[in-house]
DNA sequence: CGTAACGTCTCACTCAATGAGACGCTGAAA
DNA sequence: TTTCAGCGTCTCATTGAGTGAGACGTTACG
């Protein structure tokens, strides 16, 4: 549920352990040399990510051994390995199940012309599964895919709140206080409750800067086959570019994506 | 004092310690995804690896917060996740970056005397993995290494598409509707799976100006030593230098690149 | 309403990973 | 040649990240 860094005995020297496990230093060296333009000196890759020197060697020399990767035959430089590449292949044959969903945001972003994204509800908020962005804006890499954003203050997450069978509702309604995010974020049970009514009522939701200042988004519900709603597909942008007068032009396309998702996932 | 309370129903005389390699496993369940043919649960995972029930649902949990590895909607079970195709991209961008490998892209365009490129399926359309350019033309900039283009109206899309699995296919070609690049797009369904149907039993692929006016196109499929298709190599011109009356003049050294480059994906 | 299967949590234990420092190698400058 | 500098390798005390048995929740199902 909550970032999985677990530092449980640190009480009062704050951010002085940079400690790092093994496994997540040695992603980060793969995935350095695969986005490198060439071939690594070990030097490089553990200035670049801070290693020490032995250190460095050690997890490189172990990918090496795995065959992950490999050594340039005249310079000693690093690079990828051909397990790395079988592994590579696979991956983006597994990932395969995926290109439907991305196929159809992909079509709804480009005729929105504005950033979109797919999500679930897991747990106690709402989680991006796929996202097609249109531009470089600072929300990106702050909600990227797999991240976690609220309930209360989403578009999406409102949409959910509204579809859930009443006692659900009610037990996440009476759950906590609700964060103000902004100014425009609905804090008050009774307004919240107001609010997923009407959008139970009209089959979309929006957010209104309700999350962060300045942003506006729509959302409508993925059914399955059994009419219930699985997932949401929404868009967002910048409040200048997309607002309430908009919401009825942005609607019918969402809608269309949305019908087209559910027979993915019916 | 050790406690040797529980008897384990077998392994009574391995003096072999349950030797224990964190980054070990995590690439071990990482490559089970990838090559399983489907969703797997964490209990499968966990038997297939021999790894403790804590311990499976550990990595699995540790690799979703990384975004390699990603939960099914319904079914609670592990697919991979955007950030491992992401990283895919990468490692096949750089594994064609070596050198052995990159002089056959070079002799292919050289021979051909116009522009190559090899590219690979992903999240629904086609991500060019390495180019040689034989001249500036305008495309230049538009459809360098990394770009994607769309599967519906260019060579390389249309031979992933045909050699796609039935139910795989049928589902991209259900994602939506096709957007009308040219005049010659193939954007009704239907046409398209003629032709899909045509590509396959032909073994290769062409793009008659479907993707950008005046410009022909012609792809053939790179195997894995398992005969599927990981990837493609094409060729593209101005009409006026490549058209159908070529195609057989150019086939045969597509080929002979495609053999050439298969060793670099297992 | 068991009950069975699966996921999550807890918690001592301990082994694998860590990194400062010493050492060795190779190649280029002096 | 010698000197030096930059890298890679080795050692080893330290420790905390990873481990996994067991207990506990949570659904799914007959």
């Amino acid at each position: 549920m909550k970032t999985r860094s677990t530092q449980l005995p640190d009480t009062s020297d704050d951010a002085a352990k940079p400690k790092a496990a093994a496994t997540d230093r040695t992603f980060a060296i793969l995935e350095l040399v695969a986005s490198a333009s060439g071939p690594l000196a070990v030097k490089t890759i553990g200035a670049t990510l801070g290693l020490p020197k032995p250190t460095a060697h050690r997890l490189v020399n172990s990918l090496i051994d795995k065959g992950l990767l490999a050594r340039d035959l005249e310079t000693r430089d690093v690079i990828i390995g051909v397990e790395a590449a079988r592994l590579a292949v696979g991956i983006l044959r597994a990932s395969l199940s995926r290109a439907p969903v991305r196929s159809v945001l992909r079509a709804v972003s480009a005729e929105l012309g504005e950033t979109c994204n797919v999500g679930v509800l897991d747990g106690g908020d709402v989680v991006y599964l796929d996202r097609v962005e249109v531009e470089h804006w600072p929300l990106r890499l702050q909600f990227g895919v797999g991240s976690r954003v609220p309930m209360h203050c989403t578009a999406m997450g409102k949409l959910f709140l509204a579809t859930l069978p009443d006692g659900m509702r009610s037990r996440l309604l009476a759950s906590g206080p609700f964060s103000a995010q902004t100014a425009h974020t609905l804090t008050d049970p009774d307004a919240l409750a107001a609010e997923l009514e009407r959008i139970g009522a009209r089959g979309y939701s929006l957010d209104d800067e309700e999350y962060v200042v300045g942003v506006f988004c729509v959302a409508v519900p993925i059914l399955s086959s059994t009419g219930r709603t699985v997932a949401a597909i929404a868009v967002q942008a910048p409040k200048v570019r997309l607002s309430h007068d908009r919401v009825e032009q942005v609607l019918p396309i969402l809608r269309r994506g949305a019908e087209a998702l559910s027979a993915q996932f019916g």
